[in-house]
DNA sequence: TTGACACAGTGTCACCTCTACACTATACTA
DNA sequence: TAGTATAGTGTAGAGGTGACACTGTGTCAA
């Protein structure tokens, strides 16, 4: 009947510049000191685990609002140097504009490109690593693609987001065939002018799986 | 900085008769008292998650050997009637030979059809349904199916299992035709003679995904 | 011994899906 | 008004999937 310290720490993607970038807060204590290190914290008596990673996101980082899934848990006696904590990893997704507007108010959070991550503390890296697998597979057979976008988009950028997970061209006819073929999605009336020729704005049909 | 009791629980599968069964253990004391139960308990100080389920499914059931891979952790504060209870859900796969021979040394533990189960006690039926999802969801696009097979096996044992899971028929010549042309199997050189004709037997091979 | 039975094992065709591939249209800007 | 950046569009070949029915053979019982 022991007892064991229990975390959730939370992988928090989003998209910037073409590139899935993920949210990181360097460490002011021992130990990893000066090392960064997932957002996350102890999980609380009265509270579920979703309710301790919801929680924890918005004190460490400001953002709300995400799409959150349990990812795994990672109970390794020797994980953490000070003793035994078990932590529920997270992952989350926020559209690129949510993300800029969410203060990071405490700490220094800071956004790195998935491929260009510097060393973390613990075995966040190990996280990491489950995490970004977890949305490349899930990208395929679910929506999750649309929680990196705002409400409305084109397709072009929704094309961006799965180059970006996989870190691979798309043929555009052959995505955009399968896309509105699924009926995932459907047309809205207004278009984006940035940039050239204007877009045709697109929104997330509830609908189909 | 709360510790918080944590706990595993291993839904054990197996195939019996040409059904999907799984494992259970009538609890003796309260709460629940006299319903049925998934095996585990809790882990220990000094002990990694997969070791703690690992040790609990040996203790409880006997079997060992097992496939074993971390599913789901519930943790929602009032799962169990008695205080706060962090559970690590796994889910495990044995042969039905294995299965057998194992000794269900210590509890009442029994066998049931996945689709006649009793009343489970705290959440152990959401947990259930997560596993046997997750199960028909991993059977399409890896290798798990083996798990429930011994070392050699023959194509229709192989189906059997297929339909087991999906609790639907499937083709022979088509499912055949898929499960030899992805090289996943490999034939012995050896026949089981059980029943009328002998048919064939195969190996899992290591090698493709 | 032989006939019945239970199960092993095999091929084709139609349809759908996926991939590879290149040009035209148009709004904006200089 | 010419240049440019991006939007938007179709087709043909290959491969994979699903639907479909009969023959071969070892065992067992009469």
């Amino acid at each position: 009947m022991t007892k064991l310290l229990v975390t959730v720490d939370i992988v928090l993607f989003t998209l910037r510049d073409r590139q899935l970038h993920l949210l990181l807060i360097r460490r002011l204590a021992k130990p990893f000191e000066g090392r960064y290190a997932l957002p996350g914290g102890f999980v609380l008596e009265n509270e579920s685990l979703d309710a301790a990673a919801t929680r924890e996101l918005k004190e460490e980082t400001g953002v709300e609002k995400v799409y959150l899934e349990q990812l795994y848990t990672f109970g390794e006696p020797k994980r953490d140097p000070r003793g035994r904590v078990v932590t529920v990893a997270y992952y989350a997704l926020v559209p690129h504009i949510e993300a800029l507007s969410a203060g990071t108010d405490a700490a220094d959070a800071a956004w790195f490109p998935v491929d260009k991550l510097p060393a973390l503390a613990f075995d966040h890296r190990k996280i990491v690593d489950y995490a970004h697998q977890r949305l490349r597979n899930k990208l395929d057979y679910t929506n999750v693609g649309f929680e990196l976008l705002p409400d409305k988009f084109t397709l072009t950028e929704l094309q961006l987001v799965h180059e970006a997970i996989h870190a691979d061209a798309i043929d555009k006819r052959n995505f955009r065939r399968k896309i509105l073929q699924s009926g995932i999605v459907k047309p809205t009336k207004e278009w984006r002018s940035t940039g050239r020729k204007p877009a045709q704005l697109y929104r997330f049909s509830e609908k189909s799986s």
